[in-house]
DNA sequence: CTTGACCCTGTAGTCGCTACGGGGTTTACG
DNA sequence: CGTAAACCCCGTAGCGACTACAGGGTCAAG
């Protein structure tokens, strides 16, 4: 099975798969005489176990993890269990931050009248700030979560 | 004020302001004469714009033609209506996502019974592809979204 | 025998920062 | 007045998880 072939069996981009191979998460494949990448069916498994838990919103060192919990068998089920259960806590607390921002961003445009741009209730939103307290706390700067909505399609 | 007191005021990192002017978000401030930056009561408002912006989950982009919006006096408010509303309905999918993600793990998670490394159910579940069917679609390949949980904070 | 679809490597770009190295300046304390 | 700590400067490289491109090689069909 060549690369493309193997891509579009596991549902993931060419490209992707060399990447998981140059980082390590996929082992070197067979080659064909002529250098190209042969894939078995394991290989194919094995990229699907990758892809799979990218949907799930694991990292890439998370599946390292679960992959090395999955062949070393010595390691009992609880580590898997625990790391499954942490990523789904993350997972809780960011749909509730999500839910923050489109809640604010909900109320914020049910307050645009849609008239002009110097009474913007979009734009005015964003000039003031929330807590106005927090504008001298100049004491205690960065402890302000970053969050990224552009989650990110590809197509 | 110096830098360090201005990423202060409006809560994001010193080195982030500095970021945000290289980009070209931030105008050039003032400078001392020995060269250090000095921030305006202005030049911090719109620095709190930008990160009020973040925080609603704006992209830089999107947060540059909301300053472009309400600077230039000619534009409608409905432009901006329009840019929230999109952003609005790109949080709402994400959430979506995410509960279905979280949902699906919750359910693996469950299925757990704490045993064996052979009889991991959360494992199991990664081994084996959601849709059997999509397997053998070497048809259509990358058409699959990608979902950053990690979604980032700092500290 | 040529065309086009596939494959190769290596590198650079994306986004939104963060961190570092190697300096200069300012300020508070003794 | 000296010095140490705290601040600032610039430039560049790193993160994660890809994606894209340049500049080639290979292979099957017509």
């Amino acid at each position: 099975m060549k690369i493309g072939e193997a891509a579009a069996a596991s549902g993931c981009h060419l490209e992707t798969v060399r990447y998981y191979e140059r980082i390590g998460l996929l082992p070197k494949p067979a080659r064909t005489d002529s250098g190209y990448r042969s894939y078995s069916e394991d290989d194919v498994r094995r990229l699907r176990f990758v892809t799979r838990g990218r949907e799930l919103g694991f990292s890439l060192e998370e599946i390292r993890g679960l992959l090395q919990l999955s062949t070393d068998s010595t390691l009992s089920c609880s580590e898997v269990d625990q790391l499954a259960r942490t990523h789904l806590a993350e997972i809780e607390m960011r749909v509730a931050e999500l839910q923050q921002m489109a809640h604010e961003l909900r109320r914020t445009i049910a307050t645009c009248r849609g008239g002009q741009r110097a009474a913007c209730a979009i734009l005015d939103a964003l000039w003031k700030s929330t807590r106005p307290g927090e504008a001298d706390a100049a004491v205690q700067p960065q402890q302000r979560r970053r969050l990224n909505v552009h989650g990110h399609s590809q197509n």
